[in-house]
RNA sequence: GGCGGUAUCGUCUAGGGGACUAGGACGGAGCCCUCUCAAGGCUCAAACACGGGUUCGAAUCCCGUUACCGCUACCA
């Protein structure tokens, strides 16, 4: 059997990048182009490498990488080989700008910022559109000697020739921008330093990646990309551009929408198999009606002829969903240890003291996770059977107390009947309660909900039996008790 | 302004010339279940931006218009 990968026509495996810049965060936005670039990869068995674009040296900072790694790992985007930074790779960026030079694909620029600060402020007060007008490349060549003998600073400019520049782009099909739209750029400053579209094409060429997918805020700058690509004499490699992810307001999500950071919703207990499906489905879709779906059924399902073209709206109130989807159906075993340092976080209760009754506290979490949206939501609704002692809510005590001699009769009642029962199993602390019900011609209901309140303090909580049996007979007839005396 | 992109219920989307009286999901309204709250089940309201073509036939193809978004730097 041949070795497949030593033939030379051996298929390219895909290589894709998630190319963050390090100035802030790991937002949605950021953490959904991860997504599809790591789906793609996955699904097509190539790699997807991470590339973190620091060499604004002014913006960039450490914090900023390091929230970078821990979304993505908290998300479960594992990359391919070493890390790359941007910032080490500055001698090649300008090695490669300086032989688009050699090459005569580039001329020296000897036009200074300010001037042409002033010659585009005056093309637009004659209502003009601004384009660099080469006057540097129609220099005479000892002039241009001449002035770079004298030591006069220059930048490297990019000759755009003539022609169209088109592309297929894997979600928008053809795009093509006409040559003469697309100013002679500069690829390396006056002192040397690459600009941003020098440095991604210098550094896409050399990971050798083979698809470039990102944010379409980047089609106007691919035809440029493209033109790098050719004279430097690398392969062209493929274009996905990504819709935006808009607020609910339909504007371009920022911080003023709230919570943009992955890292909120971390904070909100969302888990990461909700946000990664729920980020999928913003601005891909498998088709049909299939929304949920586990990270393995998404790598599966995921090709470019799902990818939408259109931004999509960022809607809180689905992902909560989509987490209450994920918690049901999320295996106990997986979601005790993301719920347990939440609770120790809220000072409910220490690790310790949920490991010495594994069972109680897997059956707990398991009624609690049917009615919460978020881990948040089972650490509020945990707090009756982790602490000692319940505080009464004052809005169930005036619905459910209204009367309290009556109620406190009615307690006496229920816990002498569920003292009375032969076992503490739902089954027959039901039967015994509903047997006094019967008994006293009231309505069980009547009985149940003065019963929660003096259990949990509260008018909401799980099946009341269920309540008392994760409370255990001691602690339930106790807390009647303690009831009974607060009502006299 | 120039260039580019986009346009299906409030939102995410299915749809890729006839199967569309346009389907699903979130959210909303209501009903059922029921010890509360959830979950679940059922029902209802809710959309093809507009105008021209092409075609026997257009949500689907083409062209305009409009709206929105992005880019337009010796920023990234």
């Amino acid at each position: 059997m041949p070795d497949p990968s030593a033939t030379s026509d051996a298929p390219v495996r895909p290589r894709l990048r998630f190319a963050p810049s390090p100035t802030g965060y790991l937002h949605v936005g950021g953490a959904r182009t991860a997504l599809f670039n790591w789906l793609y990869a996955r699904h097509t068995g190539g790699q997807f490498l991470l590339r973190i674009e620091d060499t604004d040296r002014a913006r960039s900072t450490e914090a900023s990488t390091r929230a970078i790694f821990e979304g993505l790992q908290w998300l479960g985007l594992t990359w391919d080989e070493e890390v790359v930074y941007q910032g080490a790779n500055l001698e090649r960026h300008r090695r490669d700008g300086e032989r688009l030079l050699a090459a005569g694909a580039a001329y020296r620029c000897f036009c200074t910022p300010e001037e042409l600060d002033e010659r585009r402020a005056a093309a637009e007060a004659r209502r003009e559109t601004f384009r660099y007008d080469r006057r540097c490349d129609r220099l005479p060549v000892d002039d241009v000697e001449r002035r770079v003998a004298a030591g006069m600073p220059y930048a490297i400019r990019f000759r755009v020739p003539a022609g169209t520049i088109e592309w297929d782009d894997l979600v928008h099909g053809r795009i093509a921008f006409p040559n003469k739209d697309i100013e002679d750029f500069v690829v390396l400053r006056s002192d040397a330093t690459p600009v941003y579209n020098m440095a991604v094409v210098s550094d896409d060429i050399a990971m050798r990646v083979t698809l470039v997918m990102r944010g379409d805020d980047h089609i106007s700058n691919t035809p440029k990309q493209i033109l790098l690509y050719r004279a430097l004499g690398a392969d062209v490699p493929g274009f996905a551009h990504l819709p935006m992810i808009h607020g609910t307001d339909g504007k371009k999500l920022s911080k003023r929408h709230g919570a943009t950071a992955v890292a909120d919703y971390q904070g909100q207990g969302i888990l990461p198999t909700a946000m990664l499906n729920f980020l999928a489905l913003l601005g891909w879709s498998p088709g049909g009606d299939r929304e949920i779906m586990t990270l393995p059924e998404m790598v599966e399902l995921f090709g470019p002829g799902g990818l939408q073209r259109k931004a999509a709206v960022f809607d809180p109130q689905k992902l909560e969903w989509m987490n209450g989807q994920h918690l049901s159906m999320m295996p106990l075993g997986e979601l005790l240890p993301r719920v347990t340092p939440a609770l120790v976080r809220a000072g409910l209760t220490t690790a310790d003291a949920l490991a010495a009754q594994p069972e109680w506290y897997a059956a707990l979490v398991d009624l609690l996770r049917v009615r919460a949206r978020t881990i948040n939501d089972i650490v509020r609704q945990a707090e009756p059977y982790l602490c000692e002692t319940i505080t009464y809510d004052p809005e169930a005590v005036a619905k459910q107390w209204k009367d309290p001699a009556a109620s406190a009769a009615l307690l006496e009642a229920s816990r002498d009947a569920l003292a009375a029962s032969p076992s503490w199993t739902p089954e027959a602390l039901e039967s015994a309660l509903r047997a006094l019900a019967e008994s006293r011609a009231i309505a069980a209901g009547k009985l149940f909900q003065p019963l929660r309140v003096a259990l949990t303090g509260l008018t909401v909580s799980p099946g009341i039996f269920d309540v008392l049996v994760l409370l255990g007979r001691d602690r339930a007839l106790s807390r009647i008790d303690a009831a009974i005396r607060h009502l006299r």
